[in-house]
DNA sequence: TAAACGATGGGATACGGTTTCCGTGAGGTG
DNA sequence: CACCTCACGGAAACCGTATCCCATCGTTTA
C-alpha cells in the first residue's frame, strides 16, 4: 500500500496510479491509450485491465498541455434562446462531434464587454476556432474590435469564424460563412410584387443590424426591378422580436392603414405581424398577405403557415466548422487570400399559405 | 534577443516570456496576474504593460493543472434545437457566467452510446458538474446506467445534475432539479373539467418518457377528483413535435371525432393539433378546446393564444447551477442524504384564449 | 557461435503555470 | 547603533501526459 495514495483515494486517478498497479510504466500505460507505439498484446491486457478497474481517463489539461488533446470550437451568440441559433450550434456541434471536436458555448447579451471577456476566456482555453453567431452591428468600432480579436486569435493559433455577418474588411485573419441576405429579401419582396401588392409594410428589423440593412436593401431593389416607387414612410425598424411585429403593425393601421401586405425581417416578427392583423380583424391572407424570414420551424406551425425565406442556418453551422478543421489539418497552402475566407451560402423562398393577391380597391 | 523565441514568434505568449521582457521572475507575474499575494505597485504597471504589449493570456489547461483553473459546467441534451431546452441552458449558463464559471454543451441524439462517450468526455475535462437535461426513458438499465455516471463523476471530484427528470432511486451521489410535473397536469386538467369538458384527448407523449408518464397521471387523478370516467381510449401516445400532434387529431376525428378538447403534452404538440383541427375545419376555441404544456414563447404567440402550464425552465437553470456551485464551495456539511439533492419548482396554469366551455351536445 | 537487428519497455524531460520555501534589503525599535 | 520584522523577489518543486532516446531481450544472419 503506497503512501502517498490511500486505499480509499478521492480524486481521480491518475496514469502513474495505473502504471504503478500494472506494474509497468506510465509510458506504457500511455502507450496503450493512445494506441500510437506498437505493445505487446499482454502488456495491453494487463494495462486495460487496470484502467477498467479504477475507472481511470485520461485528465483532457495535462494531455492538451503535454501537446495531443481534443480539439475545441467555441461558440459565441448573443442570446441562446433564438430559434436561428440553435439550429446553427447544431450544425456546428454535430459536425466537430463527428470529428471528435468539442463545443463550448458563451452568450454575449450584447454586451461588447462581456464578448471581449468570452474572447479572451476561449483563448485561455486554447480553442481551435471562436464562431461568432449572428447579425453585426454596423459600427466602425465594432469593425476594429473584431479585426482585433482576429488578429489576436491568429497569433495565439486559433482562428475566427463569422457567421451570419458581413466579413470583415481589409486583411484580417479571419473566415466568414454568410448567407445571400440580399438575395433572399429581393426574392421575397418579388413574390410579394408579383403577387400584385404595392403598399407593402416592411418591417426590416435594427437600422444598425447588418442583416436588417441588407434585408431592406433586397426589398428596395426588387421594388426598382418592378419599377415600384419605394415609400420610406412604409419601413418600421426595431427588434426581431414577436413584439415588435405586434407593436409596428398596430401603429401602422392607425397611420398608414392602406398597406397590402408584410414584408417581416425575421419569421417571429411575422408571428407578432400576424396576430396584431387578426386582433384589428384583418384576415391572413385574404386582406393582408404576410412573409416572414428565416424560415424556422415556427414559420410552417402558424395559421396561416407562413411564405419565408429559407436561410440554411444548420448547413452554415455545418460548413462553418469544415472551413476551420480543414484550415487545421491544412494542406498548408492559402492561408490567406479571398479565396476560402468568405464563404456564401444560398437562399430560397419557401412558398407556403400566407400571400394572396391584395383584393381590388378601386 | 532570446535565442529560443525569434521575434516574429508565432503560438502563444507564455508567462516566461513576459517574465523575461518585464525583467522579474515568472513568479512576480503569477502573483500580478492572480492578485492574491501582495505587489508593488511598480511591478504590477511594468508586468501589466508587457502583458499587453504580448498580448498574453494564461494558458486555461496549465492553469488548472497546477491547481487553480475555471471551474466548467458540462450540459448535455438530446436535441439542441428544443425551446424547452434553450431555456434551461440560458439559465445554467447565465447563473455560470455570473460566477465566472464556463459552459460546454453536448448533444447526444437520444442515443445511449454518445451519451457515455460524452459523460466520460466531460469527465476528462475535470468539469466541476454535468447538467442533464430533459425526460428520462423509464428503463431499468437506464437507471443503473445512470448510477453509474453519477458515481464515476462522484470518484472524479465532479457531479451529476438531473434536471427535468426524476431522481435517482437509491444512494446515488446526484442532484435532481425537477418541477412539479404531475401537479401542472392535474391542474390543466382540472382547469379543462371544470370548464365542462368531458371527453377528452390526451396527447402526453411518449409512453415510455417518464415526463409523459407523470402528465398523464395527473391528468387522470384530475379526472378521478371530478368524478368523471377516464377513458384510455381518447390517449394517443407519441413524440413531442408539430407532427404528432397533428396526426394524433386527424386520426382521432376519424376514430372518435366526439371530444370536446384537447388536453397535449407539449405546446408544440398543441400547435400541431390546432392546425390540424383548423384544416377539419374545426374552430378553436368555439369548437374544441386546446391546451398545452411548457408555456414556450410559441405559447403566447398561437392564434388563439394557448392556455398552457408554465414550466420555470430557466429558473430551473439557475437552480441547478447554484445547487452545484454551492456543493463546491461547499459548507462540507450535509453530502448526502435528501435534503439538499432533490429541488421541486413549481408549476401553475397560464390561462389565455384557447379554452371554451363545450358546446352543448343535447 | 558471434554479431547485427527488430520489437518492446523504461527513464527522463518538456508542456506552462502555481505555489512553497528562502533569501535579502529596507525600515522600525530598544 | 545593533537587532528584529516586514515586504517582496527568485529558485525550484510539482500538476498529469506524451514522447524522445536508450536499454534489453529474443531472433535472424553471416
Amino acid at each position: 500500500m503506497s503512501q502517498r495514495k490511500a486505499a480509499g483515494d478521492v480524486g481521480r486517478a491518475t496514469i502513474r496510479d495505473v502504471a504503478e498497479r500494472a506494474g509497468v510504466s506510465v509510458a506504457s500505460v500511455s502507450r496503450v491509450l493512445s494506441g500510437n507505439y506498437p505493445v505487446s498484446e499482454d502488456l495491453r491486457r494487463r494495462v486495460m485491465k487496470v484502467v477498467r478497474d479504477l475507472d481511470y481517463v485520461t485528465n483532457a489539461h495535462a494531455r492538451s498541455l503535454a501537446g495531443g488533446g481534443t480539439p475545441t470550437v467555441a461558440i459565441l451568440i448573443n442570446n441562446i434562446t433564438g430559434a436561428a441559433f440553435a439550429h446553427v450550434a447544431k450544425g456546428v456541434e454535430g459536425a466537430a462531434t463527428l470529428r471528435g471536436w468539442l463545443s463550448l458555448v458563451g452568450t454575449t447579451g450584447d454586451d461588447p464587454e462581456r464578448e471581449l471577456a468570452l474572447v479572451n476566456l476561449m483563448r485561455q482555453q486554447g480553442v481551435a476556432a471562436v464562431v461568432l453567431l449572428g447579425g453585426a452591428y454596423d459600427y466602425d468600432e465594432y469593425q476594429l474590435r473584431m479585426a482585433r480579436f482576429a488578429r489576436s486569435l491568429d497569433a495565439a493559433g486559433s482562428h475566427l469564424v463569422l457567421v451570419g455577418r458581413p466579413p470583415l474588411e481589409g486583411d484580417v485573419p479571419a473566415t466568414t460563412v454568410d448567407y445571400d441576405n440580399e438575395g433572399g429579401a429581393y426574392a421575397m419582396a418579388s413574390h410579394l410584387l408579383s403577387a400584385g401588392h404595392r403598399k407593402v409594410l416592411v418591417l426590416p428589423g435594427h437600422a444598425e443590424l447588418t442583416t436588417a440593412q441588407g434585408r431592406l436593401k433586397g426589398a428596395r431593389r426588387a421594388f426598382e426591378a418592378y419599377g415600384v416607387p419605394f415609400d420610406p414612410g412604409m419601413v418600421r425598424h426595431g427588434p426581431y422580436d414577436y413584439e415588435h411585429g405586434y407593436e409596428a403593425v398596430e401603429t401602422a393601421l392607425e397611420e398608414t392603414p392602406d398597406f397590402t401586405a408584410v414584408l417581416a425581417g425575421t419569421d417571429v416578427v411575422a408571428a407578432g405581424a400576424m396576430q396584431a392583423l387578426r386582433t384589428a380583424g384583418r384576415r391572413v391572407p385574404e386582406d393582408v398577405s404576410i412573409v416572414g424570414y428565416d424560415d424556422i420551424p415556427l414559420a410552417s406551425q402558424l395559421t396561416p403557415q407562413l411564405t419565408t425565406v429559407h436561410v440554411p442556418y444548420e448547413e452554415m453551422g455545418r460548413v462553418a466548422l469544415r472551413a476551420v478543421a480543414d484550415r487545421r489539418e491544412g494542406t498548408g497552402g492559402r492561408r490567406k487570400g479571398g479565396d476560402g475566407d468568405h464563404l456564401v451560402l444560398g437562399t430560397h423562398v419557401v412558398v407556403r399559405n400566407s400571400v394572396r393577391p391584395p383584393l381590388r380597391q378601386d
